[in-house]
DNA sequence: GCCTGTGAATCCATTCACAGCT
DNA sequence: AGCTGTGAATGGATTCACAGGC
C-alpha cells in the first residue's frame, strides 16, 4: 500500500541512515533483520524504524522481520540512490582536493565529473582522479556536456555566493555548501550546508554543561 | 531572569548558527540587530530567535532590539565558545590533512594541538602547521600533556571504533567522527557524526521528487 | 510466539498574538 | 510606535500499545 502523502523530512534523513548498517548486514550474510536490530545499529527507537518504513510501503513480514537485500533495494529506490549522481566541485583548495579524492562518495553513488576553480595557477592541472581543473567560466558548457546535477562549493567564503549564482544559472538545481555563509538561492533550488564547527559548538556546550 | 531549565537541543543548534551572521554584523559596524533581521540572515522565524534567546535570559531592549556586540558575547558564553578548545586529530589521510590546516577551526575557537596516525610512514612527519604526527600509542601521555579535550576521527572505517575506544580510555570525552560508521561509546561521552553523503542523499531524494 | 504495521497518545518544537517596556 | 519576552495555540514527530498476519 504505497502512500504518497507527506513524508516527514526527519524520516528521509533516518532512512538514509539505515542504508549503511544494512549494507554491512548484507556483507556479513544476514538474511533478515528486525526493526529492533536495525534500531540498535542506528540508535533510534524500533517503532520509529517501522513507522519510517511504513511511509513507503509494507516491506516486512510479520513475525519475521525485513529481508535485508529487499529492504536495501527498496530504500535505495526511495532515496534515488539506486543510480549514480554526477557532481561538480567548485574550489580546489585542500578541502576540495580531499573531497574529490574521497572514496566514500563514489561508494555511495556520487561521482565527481568536473572540477572548477578561479585560480589561473590551478586551471589545467590534472587531479589524481584524472579530472582536469576547469575555469569557472566554463560552467555552462560543461554542465550540459557532463550532465552535472549537484554542485559542491568549497571556495573561499567571499567567492561562495557568486559561485552559487553561477551554478544555479547553469541549471544545476542543488548545492552542497562547505563555506560558512548562508547562500541566497532561487525558490526552486536546494542547498545543504555542511559546517563541522556547528557540531563542535554543540559538543563544547555539552562538555561545559556536564563537566560541572 | 536566568532559567536553567531544559534547553531544547534544537535551540542550542540554532544559537550556534546565529553566531556567524552576528560576527559579520559586528564587522560591518552594526550597533543593533532586531530578531527579524537576524531571523532573515539565518532563515528562521523571528519569534524563534526571540524564544531561543529568552531561554538564556533577557538580552534585548524592547522597542529597540539586541546590541550586536553584547549578544555576541552572551552567545559565546552560553556555548562555551568564549575560549579555545583543544583538539586532537586521528588519521592523517587527505581529509585529515585538509581539516588540520583548515583555518575555520581556529577562527571559531578550535585548535588542533596533536595529530595521530597508525602508519609508521607518517609518524614523525611535520605538518605545515608545525604539528608532528604521533603514534596513536602515545595518546594517553599526550592527552594529559597537551590537554586534548575533543578527538576528531578521520581514520579508515575499520580503524575508527578502536580509535574511539582509545580516545575515551585516554579521558577525552567528545569525538567528532568523520568515518561512516556508528561508534559505540560510554554513556558519559559525546559523539557527533559528520557524513556529507547523508546531505547528498537528502538532496538526491528531493531532486528526484521534484524533477518529476 | 514473534515481529510488523498503525491508530492513539504523548511529547516536543514552532508559531501566533499580545502584554509590557522604552 | 516599535520590538522584545512569553503564555497559549498549533503543528510535527516520537513513542506506546495492540491488532493483524506469519
Amino acid at each position: 500500500m504505497e502512500k504518497e502523502l507527506k513524508i516527514p523530512d526527519a524520516t528521509i534523513e533516518r532512512v538514509a541512515l539505515y542504508l549503511r548498517p544494512l549494507e554491512n548486514l548484507l556483507k556479513e550474510g544476514a538474511q533478515v533483520v528486525s526493526s529492533e536490530q536495525l534500531a540498535d545499529l542506528c540508535n533510534v527507537n524500533p517503532a520509529q524504524v517501522r513507522k519510517d518504513l511504513s511511509f513507503f510501503g509494507e516491506f516486512g513480514v510479520r513475525g519475521v522481520g525485513y529481508e535485508v537485500s529487499d529492504l536495501l533495494r527498496e530504500i535505495k529506490k526511495i532515496l534515488a540512490s539506486d543510480r549514480v549522481w554526477r557532481l561538480g566541485i567548485f574550489g580546489l583548495d585542500d578541502m576540495g582536493m580531499a573531497l574529490v579524492q574521497h572514496k566514500d562518495f563514489l561508494k555511495r553513488g556520487y561521482r565527481f565529473v568536473a572540477a572548477f576553480d578561479y585560480d589561473p595557477e590551478k586551471i589545467g592541472k590534472c587531479l589524481p582522479t584524472g579530472l582536469v581543473i576547469q575555469p569557472v567560466s566554463m560552467i555552462r558548457e560543461l554542465t550540459r556536456e557532463l550532465r552535472i546535477e549537484i554542485g559542491v562549493i568549497t571556495t573561499s567564503p567571499s567567492e561562495a555566493q557568486k559561485t552559487a549564482d553561477l551554478i544555479f544559472q547553469a541549471g544545476i538545481m542543488a548545492v552542497l555548501n562547505f563555506s560558512p555563509i548562508h547562500l541566497r538561492k532561487p525558490e526552486c533550488c536546494l542547498v545543504q550546508n555542511v559546517d563541522f564547527t556547528l557540531n563542535l559548538d554543540h559538543m563544547a556546550y555539552q562538555l561545559k554543561k556536564h563537566g560541572q
